[in-house]
DNA sequence: TTCGTCGATAGAGAATGTCTATTGACCGAT
DNA sequence: ATCGGTCAATAGACATTCTCTATCGACGAA
């Protein structure tokens, strides 16, 4: 029964019987079965099928909103149970926003510390994907924006703010600068996030409420790519501090602050709205409510 | 998986092989089995075995408790998906105090008028075993003190408060006043529910605490036994307003209001704590909220 | 029309589940 | 100490369910 729960699931991530099933570590027709049997017991049908996948019913949907709790549930107990027997173990998924990917060091060495049996795996997404991959139990937590976008049923524990930086060579315009504003900005060529990116929405949004525009030279997934970009003194981007910092400023890279506004962005550690948590995520939320007060320092 | 989660509440009930195997409609080498590929799957002991059955290890504890949250859920979800097409159906389970079963059918009576479909079962019980039948999914809710003993994962929703009434003759000693003490009450040899029930031991520390002493000439967990005996003229009980109103006085059979103190409790419908409830469960809850002030008034 | 993809179906074999019958351990009473 | 009686575990047979491979039929794109 529970397994079919998975397959339902599997079914609503992939969108692809036969994705599915691979996922599952099954054969099509066998994640077929299963799924046609729930619908059997249920007495109703969940799927809607025409020669592919197309979607859920209502009550599928409803079938899916009980399924992530039984099975995550299912999950959390057997998590638990093993860690009575040998303590804190397992392996332990993340995703963080690219932004915030240089501080989640900041919560697994400690925990790794306290518990060193538990294994790490770490996905860099987009925020919306973390909430996804978090609704579908793919993951355990997930560091991301608090404040913007509305999150689902999760629990979440502020960490730190993202106060942004211009990123730039000393020689370029501006780049002798203490502050300097939005508006400033704007005019300056920049390499950013790709705009599925909330980071690159955020900017965006900045920049335009500065009366600016956004048209990046140059866009990218990944941070580290905009950063070596920068390092050559050529470009320039807008970061995050606590970023800039992690990635490693010298007398002809600067951060230079960004003013009016001097925006702030809430980042922290979501979870998912389980009572009780999984004892290895609840630990991770303990390492957050430790780090937080140094991140904020 | 979830049958064999099954198996461990039985167990937890029935606390023996056979009870619980039949309580699961298998045989008890198929309960057995089941909760020993359990054990094995957990990589841990579950059960206390010593040729009998002697109770969970710590782990078999944790077991249970998920085993409530996992079945109480897959049985929500299957109810869910059936209300979706039969509107509200299937069995509510209802178990109350002997001293609230007469108002029961101010709950049963509009619940039947919008829900035709469902069936109740309504079980007579203490507050204790109510708590527990709660615990053990055996019953959807509970009708029983708030305010006493402590409760456990479940959510209340206060119906009315208890009064005390001294039920006698007219003719018998103090069956002409219009109020009686509770320390006039010690005097009397009375009729009252057995000492496992909480109503019981309300009166005893009532009466205790007017300087008297619970001696009552008649016990019985039957509060229909307990009315018909004062009903001869010849015994007196004490029992709520509600329940005496609905039993039915006349001229020669008075309730008298019982002052110092004029002690009150709360009595209330208790649901388990499980989000989302049953719809079933959810709907009793609505008419709970909606009689709670013609019951009070 | 044809080809490729997707999901359902058929049928065989494997794995699980469940039953009856029995055993072995323990407990209490003679 | 022995004898019954109760309880849970085990053995072995049978039934059910599960899962696989192979294939089909429907649909959509070229």
């Amino acid at each position: 029964m529970i397994d079919k729960l998975d397959y339902v699931l599997a079914l609503a991530r992939e969108k692809h019987f036969g994705r599915a099933a691979e996922a599952c570590g099954v054969t099509q027709p066998t994640l077929s079965a299963g799924v046609k049997q729930l619908e059997e017991q249920m007495g109703v049908l969940l799927v809607n099928r025409g020669s592919r996948f197309q979607g859920f019913t209502p009550e599928g949907q409803r079938v899916l909103d009980w399924a992530r709790r039984i099975v995550g549930d299912t999950r959390a107990m057997r998590e638990e149970i093993n860690s009575l027997r040998h303590g804190l173990s397992g392996r332990l998924r993340i995703a963080a926003i690219p932004t915030a990917l240089a501080m989640v060091a900041a919560l697994t060495t400690p925990y790794r510390e306290r518990h060193p049996n538990v294994q790490f795996t770490i996905y860099s997404r987009t925020s919306i994907e973390i909430l996804d991959l978090l609704e579908n139990l793919e993951i355990d937590a997930g560091i991301t924006y608090l404040g913007n976008e509305p999150l689902g049923r999760v629990n979440a524990v502020p960490l730190y703010s993202e106060r942004y930086r211009l990123l730039t060579s000393a020689d370029a315009p501006l780049g002798n600068r203490d502050s300097v504003t939005w508006a400033e900005v704007a005019q300056v060529p920049l390499c950013l996030l790709t705009p599925d990116m909330q980071n690159r929405r955020i900017i965006d949004r900045l920049l335009k409420g500065a009366g600016g525009e956004s048209r990046p030279t140059l866009e990218s997934d990944s941070m580290i790519l905009l950063f070596s970009h920068v390092r050559t003194g050529r470009w320039a981007s807008v970061m995050p501090a606590k970023l800039a910092e992690t990635l490693g400023l010298t007398d002809t890279l600067r951060a230079i602050p960004i003013v009016q506004p001097e925006a702030v962005q809430a980042i922290g550690l979501v979870v998912p709205a389980r009572e009780p948590m999984m004892q290895i995520t609840a630990a991770l939320v303990e390492e957050a409510k430790r780090a937080a007060p140094m991140l904020e320092g």
